[in-house]
RNA sequence: GUCCCCUUCGUCUAGAGGCCUAGGACAACUCCCUUUCACGGAGUAGACACGAGUUCGAAUCUCGUAGGGGACGCCA
């Protein structure tokens, strides 16, 4: 590795849906890298493919991406989406030029070729190179025509896609960052094509130009893409570009160790941002798929990620995403919070659920130190906090038994008379347990006929979160109207 | 079919020939803390895919076998 050669990595995505964890990984290497080695992260747009690409899932991808916080040196702005930086347009399908440029270089050198083959003609060798178990690559008829006779048929108004012409037959030697060593005999492709009939260029080459124009220096993708880095060799090949460094990733496997997709529920970022994870746990998690902490880290914040990163602790072998161990780097990540900032970040699903809570700081950092060791997610905060929100008290179904016990009635009316009696805004715990003893010594009542109406009197319903971190904190106003409630429901 | 890649506890991984009776983390289980839960603490159980070879010695090197994945597109 030269030491001369600045760093410069990119992110490469197609825009044909949300982005996916693998891709959101693939993403964070990149940027780890870039930041570990104080080099640049490049934002492209691999869009050429007219039929799927959507400006919208540029969008999407562009705020995931934004959520993870992994912010671009080069590419379009993520709010204009003007392209920002020396080496764009950063779309593909707005660089066209340049590839019909780098074609006709082909063209003139002998090093590609026009292919007047029909799709169903490609259609037909294929099906008959499977049928002898043969390797389904394109024989066309057109590789040796010459460029003028080329040039005459297309004069016609015939159209052509552009072909590279594989050379005679050798080894490429692909010195990969992840998998060491890896060999490819150059009749592992037939000739591919450059550019479509439509003008339009297929991935291989512009991925491959690009990332020479960009002079990008090294290339951490997925592993889908390492028999492609044989076609992306020849080309840069034939341009007498620099070679970049490449990596290969390892995929990321569902439970079932398939691939990770659709069936096995949540695989984009945004639904694990709706889910109320955090940005720095899904990339704390994300990170250690596929790579390790050189001190065993497990829980380790963006800062520490840049600066231990490093493409030698890459793992080769495939990952399965573990829910259960993200949901638990989340629950780290979240409690280690600051609660003023904890709060901030859960307000957002606290409102859209609809609760109306205390405005007071001092009553949500009681209520955060009480309730965030239960808390996973930030979500996990709406059902907790829901028996504290100031709306009417719902009392549910399963609340019926207890309404019917014969010492409900004065058990409540007990709590309440205890309420009253208080002149604080707010019980502390031990008057609330204060007043438990004394309703039950005043009303001789116990155990479950003592407990139960009271946590009905309280929260509506005979189970949750322990009333002795609850009651002290519901205002003492809000209490007395929920026994009331209650109360009123009894005479029914 | 051909080529390429991968294979350590259920899961993520450490491991670069002796430090390995294979270490850590999540999950599981047990106990402690706590008048229930959670958090926290202490433990238990659990893996080198298989077979040959190289070597005094192999999870680590080589070769096979099996399994998984990827590529072979005018998809990316």
């Amino acid at each position: 590795m030269s030491a001369a050669v600045p760093v410069r990595v990119r992110f490469a995505p197609s825009p044909t849906g949300y982005l996916h964890v693998g891709g959101a990984r693939t993403a964070l290497y990149n940027y780890l890298f870039a930041k570990h080695h104080g080099g640049e992260f490049i934002y492209r747009i691999e869009d050429t493919d007219e039929a799927r690409s959507t400006e919208e899932s540029m969008r999407m991808q562009i705020a995931d991406l934004n959520w993870l916080g992994l912010k671009w040196d080069e590419g379009p702005d993520p709010e204009t989406l003007v392209d920002r930086g020396p080496h764009g347009p950063y779309r593909q399908s707005r660089r066209q030029d340049i590839y019909k440029e780098h074609a006709d270089r082909l063209l003139k050198s002998g090093k590609a070729y026009y292919c007047f083959m029909t799709d169903a003609e490609i259609e037909v060798q294929r099906q008959e190179a499977t049928r002898l178990n043969k390797p389904p690559q394109v024989n066309s008829p057109y590789r040796n025509w010459t460029l003028a006779q080329a040039q005459e048929r297309l004069a016609k108004g015939d159209t052509a896609a552009i072909r590279f012409k594989v050379q005679e037959k050798r080894d490429y030697l692909l010195k990969d960052l992840v998998r060491g060593d890896v060999t490819f005999p150059s009749d592992m492709v037939g000739d591919f094509v450059c550019l479509r009939s439509t003008g339009m260029p297929v991935y291989n080459f512009c991925c491959a130009i690009d990332d020479a124009l960009m002079q990008i220096s090294h290339v951490l993708r997925a592993e889908e893409h390492l028999s492609n880095t044989l076609r992306q060799m020849m080309l840069f090949e034939a341009f007498d570009y620099p070679l970049p460094q490449f990596g290969h990733l390892s995929i990321i496997l569902g439970a079932d160790k398939q691939k990770l997709s659709k069936r096995h529920g949540a695989t984009s970022c945004n639904e694990y941002r709706v889910a109320g994870y955090l940005a720095e746990a899904m990339n704390n998690f994300i990170a250690l798929l596929g790579w390790s902490s050189p001190n065993a880290q497990e829980i380790l914040s963006m800062q520490e990620l840049i600066q231990q990163f490093g493409v030698e602790r890459l793992n080769s072998s495939p990952a399965v995403f573990d829910e259960t161990k993200l949901l638990w780097v989340n629950a780290t990540h979240l409690r280690a919070l600051p609660q003023a900032e904890l709060w901030e970040r859960v307000e957002p699903f606290l409102l859209e659920a609809g609760l109306k809570l205390p405005k007071d700081p001092a009553w949500r950092d009681r209520t955060l130190a009480a309730l965030k060791t239960s808390m996973s997610k930030f979500t996990d905060a709406v059902e907790l906090c829901r028996p504290l929100s100031e709306t009417p008290l719902d009392i549910s179904a399963d609340a019926a038994e207890i309404l019917g016990w014969e010492t409900t009635e004065k058990v409540i009316l007990g709590w309440k008379a205890g309420l009253e009696k208080l002149s604080t805004e707010y019980l502390t715990e031990a008057e609330f347990l204060q007043l438990q003893d004394r309703i039950k010594d005043e009303q001789n009542v116990k155990g479950k006929q003592l407990f139960q109406p009271i946590r009905v009197a309280v929260i509506g319903k005979p189970q949750g979160t322990e009333l002795k971190m609850l009651v002290p904190l519901l205002q003492k106003r809000i209490l007395l109207e929920r026994a009331d409630t209650v109360l009123a429901r009894l005479k029914k």
